[in-house]
DNA sequence: CATAATTATACTCATCTGGAGCATAATAGA
DNA sequence: TCTATTATGCTCCAGATGAGTATAATTATG
């Protein structure tokens, strides 16, 4: 009885036609600067339909990304899946599905292709680097516009509700600024109409965006969305080592971290948290050519990968 | 040029016609139980195809669980997606995207409908809970048979690497127990065939499968994963809140947090961390009825929920 | 009513961890 | 040789965390 119930509707199912796109970004870190991979004139992420023909999803992903870019991926995992009502088919309306995944490799590989583009990521969001300092941006352009934003609503709840997220998000008053919050940051801009994509799907005419390349759809909120969690995913899991060279030293591996979190780190406390956690071992070597004394070279150890792939955060727990 | 390769390979998605199904994992604690929501011989989540009508995946998920169980959602969050080969349509196979999310909420509301059931969720997976101590079940049953399941394989390095994941998902040699590991354990068991979805699809005669409630397809794996997600998200953001009634007491709180972590707290820190994080409020009444010294009601302080979502771990920053 | 059992709360203590800063070492370049 | 720059080793301190001791306030029981 119940379980016809069940039944029923999972056969209606079937007969509403929808597709779904899967999206990637791509992530990989040069010199200091993260990039991203792009394809078209650098406002789109590679992407394509997910097709019967592909295993899975993230094999389909794969398929796509590397027939746009000629970039084979490495580790990838699943961001978010939407659907929103404004995505259309061609001609006739259809419900699109999007299925965003984060990717992260070393960029040397494949880059002789000429169809694909690596772009640094504060490109997008030059307000999210905070490596030499807020940059001037936020306090001369974005802050007094955002203030603007929330004080032109008219109920007073209104205002202060649309303050205090901005005041958490930018890090106000003795808020420290959070690098995790590049999602609901960009998600407020566009609330507030400063970003070009939302000018251009809300019709607010008038007003300039802030700076910050714009792309096509959805595409910059997917990526901030990959930024967001790589960030917060940088802290508690491995996966920097994903982006370094085999053998790397511990600068090398800081100023990556750095790039990524958008802001700088504690040099000798960011080496005994490496250290300390085994992540890494020496190779004998060192390298010289660092404009000071020889650093030691490192390559990350695999041992550990099994291990630190769980976890764990804080809880009371008690041992008995 | 490039923008044309982006827009054809769009094009060619609309073609391909799927479908998707919206299934969810909605969690409320009772009487320090964790229990899920589930329909039919509550052997299966609730779900339904996501239609063309919805406004957007959540809004499906939301009036699907209601049509189900009559059950009103209030919290929910995206648990994950993906389209395996074996999920088929009615006549002709068809391709199937499962979207799962999780639900947060207390038991009480639409208690009284008909179609729906709360099940403790140890009942699909007894051995996930260790609040008085370790199941027996796990030395006496699992971990014998999947020591075999590792012996059982030719290659050396696959011996190794099996027992390896054994040891690490169930906390073996001098390793902890690590709670959030729920979706590792039931994916090993599955892979070792332990439990009777695998046996199942498997077809691996003989072995029959360890204690636990199976379900319908893959959905007690869904589950694992929302319990997973839930245990791992407990410790950094304040979502114990959703499952709690508006005034309770320190004590019922911890009970909560430990039915879903599946293992004890200690009492004095658990609430040493609770008041210095200012997540409570006292509401002045006090509570007799506990068998003991009376205790204090509590309520959660709503204000901390927007500054409590921005979180943050850990990184050796300066505050240069 | 006295005592036991049970739960609530307040504190103390020993570690561990994370943020900062000082000092020294080892190179390249002026 | 002196200076600038990067690499490393160590120390300090404050706050967070795991445990355990000591009381307080009720109910259940004999």
């Amino acid at each position: 009885m119940q379980d016809k119930t069940t039944k029923q509707t999972a056969r209606s199912a079937r007969g509403q036609a929808i597709s779904a796109d899967l999206i990637a970004v791509v992530i990989a870190v040069t010199n200091g600067e993260p990039r991203v991979l792009t394809i078209g004139q650098a406002g789109a992420l590679p992407s394509g339909p997910f097709e019967f023909g592909h295993r899975s999803l993230q094999s389909g992903l794969r398929a796509w990304v590397e027939r746009q870019t000629g970039h084979r991926l490495g580790y990838i995992e699943q961001l978010y899946t939407f659907a929103d009502r404004d995505r259309i088919g061609d001609e006739r309306m259809q419900r699109v599905i999007s299925i965003s995944y984060l990717g992260l490799t070393r960029e040397e590989q494949a880059e002789r292709s000429p169809m694909h583009g690596w772009q640094g990521w504060y490109n997008y969001f030059p307000w999210e680097d905070h490596r030499a300092g807020v940059p001037l941006m936020l306090p001369d352009v974005v802050m007094p516009r955002l203030r603007a934003w929330a004080d032109e609503a008219d109920n007073p709840y209104t205002r202060h509700d649309r303050w205090q997220r901005v005041a958490i998000a930018f890090g106000l008053d003795d808020r420290d600024w959070n690098e995790e919050l590049a999602l609901q940051r960009y998600e407020l801009l566009y609330e507030a109409a400063l970003v070009a994509e939302a000018v251009r799907s809300l019709n607010t005419g008038g007003a300039s965006p802030i700076p910050g390349r714009p792309m096509i759809a959805d595409h910059r909120r997917i990526l901030a969305t990959g930024i967001a969690r790589l960030r917060t995913k940088i802290k508690y899991r491995p996966v920097v080592f994903e982006l370094m060279p085999p053998i790397f030293t511990l600068l090398q591996l800081q100023r990556t971290v750095e790039a990524l979190a958008g802001r700088l780190v504690h040099k000798q406390n960011f080496r005994r948290l490496i250290e300390q956690q085994d992540l890494v071992e020496e190779t004998g070597e060192t390298m010289s050519d660092t404009g000071g004394r020889p650093a030691k070279r490192f390559r990350f150890r695999q041992t550990v990968l099994a291990e630190r792939t769980a976890a764990g955060t804080k809880l009371p727990l008690s041992r008995a």
